[in-house]
RNA sequence: GCCGGCUUAGCUCAAUUGGCAGAGCAACUGAUUUGUAAUCAGUAGGUUGUAGGUUCGAUUCCUAUAGCUGGCACCA
């Protein structure tokens, strides 16, 4: 197929490729424009891009408050003038002439000023876009198309500005992609971990305290086993283990420079007349056990780990769930090393990520943060250096990265770690950060093979994040149907007559808690039918069931979660096979 | 924090134009003793988020407020 592009060439792309996703969405977000200023002839247009999924546009409704209803007459018009199927065309334009075009739309004005090369237009109809393309050839293609939601928006992105309308939208070549696309959004929303961990009781959130999620007992125990594995792991890469106080006084957060830039996110208060702070960080609690001591180089690295939790006063529209909350544990750790042996440091952090994440199968991807073009602390060179061995440890390790530019810590350059959750939202949970400001304004050192004070580097590093938040992840990624080594209940014993099976029903049970196994007996009157759908509702991944054969064979009969087919064995192999499932943590 | 939307039983949701608040599931009680996704019958469950207002009368209309939610801004 053929679109054409700002500089009016036309290029042939194949159908089925992301940039012909994109200009389908772009030009879809141009149509969507069309049928808008004819419905509402005073809507003023910002910036209407395609993005990710599909499109939105920003508009200034003057006031006007756009609804479902409106989307529904919107999506009416936009059908209507697309059967026309007009031709989309491109045009050169001076900027006194743009200007003119646009001189009734503040927001089309500011950008024709603030652009220096080429202005073009794009046009169908009496409908006219400042734009630089790509563009269908016509809106002929663009037929099987949704309007998805309305949401407020600043222009260019600033709280200081007005805000807008925003529709999103979603477009395809094909009725069958638009829904299958509708389809996975629903299949999204089955797997939010908000739905998820009310139906599993894993945690809730009260009203008494937004953001501050309450854990349930079968989150704890997911969360009880996790911790437990994050804890070997540490042990195995010689971590220790520390736990600082979550109130500290005014002085340290002074001193750390939270006081300063962060006091609007941290929660204060006064014990007999003096300042104190919950922490919404660790480090600070961190270095004082580190100053606790006189540390000599041959001690480091020291590695010291910290379930720290944190509160962090959260804006109230940011909260989400697990995702976003006011009160979290940080898997935290720093690492104090000399120079010498910083690369090494974070290439094992590099491998020891990848292997957490490995065990859950999740997809992940890193970024490079580099030094803010305003407000870093330190000087170039040290940045440039810290930004080379963050890169360079990367490439020895064989992962690949991006650079994000100018988003680093103001103390020093990061790696991030983002997993995506089941609405296709991207979450940091992971980070590694080079720290160039604690150990110098803490006055840290370590004393050298001549017996100098030498300040230490710092990382910072955080590989689940935020507990609550990685927990979020995995709910949605396992759409609640845990690895036995997670789940809140491994097994579930159903003896199919309560008078003639139940002992050894019992009996298993009993085995099983001896064994470890977190196992329940369902001997409720009910039918065998109705207790079985209720294990599968539960999402547990081993149901039992236990009749006359098993009771005679002292076998078992089991059925995974999701499955349709039971299996009958041995009650020594059935042991073997979930002792297996445990120690490897497979997931089916 | 900002722009929209939402809030009715433990959960999921109904309730005509402003006119007696209702169902399914769960819970409880009884019967049923069950071989792979819902046995039958009954009982109980509510200050319709909260506080005001309009009205003879408010789940319904208005105002305020809290929480949730889709985005935006924010995320050290």
């Amino acid at each position: 197929m053929k679109i054409q592009l700002q500089d009016g060439s036309i290029k042939e792309i194949e159908k089925g490729s992301k940039e012909a996703f994109d200009v389908l969405n772009h030009s879809t977000s141009h149509l969507m424009a069309e049928a808008i200023s004819e419905l509402y002839p005073e809507a003023k247009f910002g910036f209407g891009p395609s993005i990710e999924e599909g499109f939105y546009y920003d508009i200034d409704f003057n006031d006007q408050v756009i609804t479902d209803d409106d989307l529904a007459k919107i999506e009416k018009k936009m059908h209507e003038i697309a059967s026309k199927g007009q031709k989309i065309i491109r045009k050169e334009v001076s900027k006194k002439e743009a200007l003119e075009i646009f001189k009734k739309n503040p927001y089309k004005v500011e950008l024709i000023n603030g652009i220096d090369s080429q202005i073009t237009i794009f046009s169908q109809g009496e409908f006219v876009d400042l734009c630089a393309g790509p563009h269908l050839l016509s809106t002929e293609p663009i037929k099987h198309f949704k309007l998805l939601n309305i949401a407020g928006a600043y222009w260019r992105g600033d709280s200081k500005n007005k805000q807008l309308t925003r529709i999103y939208g979603t477009s395809w070549y094909s009725d069958e992609e638009l829904k299958n696309y509708l389809q996975m959004v629903e299949e999204r929303k089955r797997r939010d971990h908000r739905l998820l961990g009310k139906q599993l009781d894993l945690f809730m959130i009260s009203e008494y305290g937004p953001g501050f999620p309450f854990w349930l007992p079968n989150g704890m125990t997911l969360r009880n086993n996790l911790i437990d594995f994050w804890t070997k792991q540490h042990i195995k890469y010689d971590y220790e283990f520390v736990d600082t106080p979550i109130i500290l006084s005014r002085e340290l957060w002074e001193i750390s420079g939270h006081w300063d830039h962060y006091r609007q996110n941290m929660y204060t208060l006064k014990i007999d007349d003096k300042d104190f702070a919950i922490k919404p960080m660790n480090c600070p609690g961190g270095i004082l056990v580190y100053k606790n001591s006189i540390h000599s180089y041959r001690d480091l690295p020291i590695r010291m780990a910290e379930l720290g939790h944190v509160h962090r006063h959260e804006a109230s529209g940011a909260l989400n769930g697990l995702f976003r909350v006011r009160t979290f544990t940080q898997d935290d750790a720093h690492i104090y090393c000399r120079r010498d042996q910083l690369t090494d440091e974070i290439i094992t952090l590099l491998n020891f990520y990848e292997e957490m994440y490995s065990v859950f199968g999740l997809k992940y991807s890193i970024e490079l943060s580099t030094r803010p073009e305003e407000g870093y602390i330190g000087d170039i060179e040290v940045w440039n250096q810290s930004e080379k061995i963050l890169e360079e440890a990367c490439r020895k390790s064989g992962h690949e990265f991006k650079i994000n530019p100018g988003d680093g810590a103001f103390y020093g350059p990061k790696l991030d770690f983002k997993l995506k959750d089941s609405m296709g939202r991207i979450w940091q949970c992971g980070t590694i950060q080079l720290d160039m400001n604690l150990p110098h304004r803490f006055g840290m050192y370590y004393i050298d093979e001549n017996g100098e004070k030498v300040e230490p580097i710092m990382l910072h590093r955080a590989c689940l994040g935020s507990v609550e938040r990685f927990i979020g992840i995995l709910i949605e990624h396992y759409a609640g149907a845990f690895p036995e080594w997670l789940a809140p209940v491994q097994i579930n014993i159903l003896p199919v007559n309560n008078n003639y099976h139940l002992n050894y029903a019992k009996e298993l049970k009993d085995l099983f808690k001896k064994k470890g196994y977190r196992a329940t007996l369902d001997a409720s009157e009910e039918k065998l039918g109705y207790r079985l759908r209720n294990s599968q509702v539960k999402k547990i991944p081993l149901t039992i069931v236990i009749g006359d054969n098993e009771v005679k064979d002292r076998s078992v009969t089991y059925r995974r979660y999701g499955q349709k087919d039971q299996v009958t064995i041995s009650l020594e192999e059935f042991i073997k096979m979930v002792d297996k499932d445990i120690e490897m943590k497979i997931a089916y």
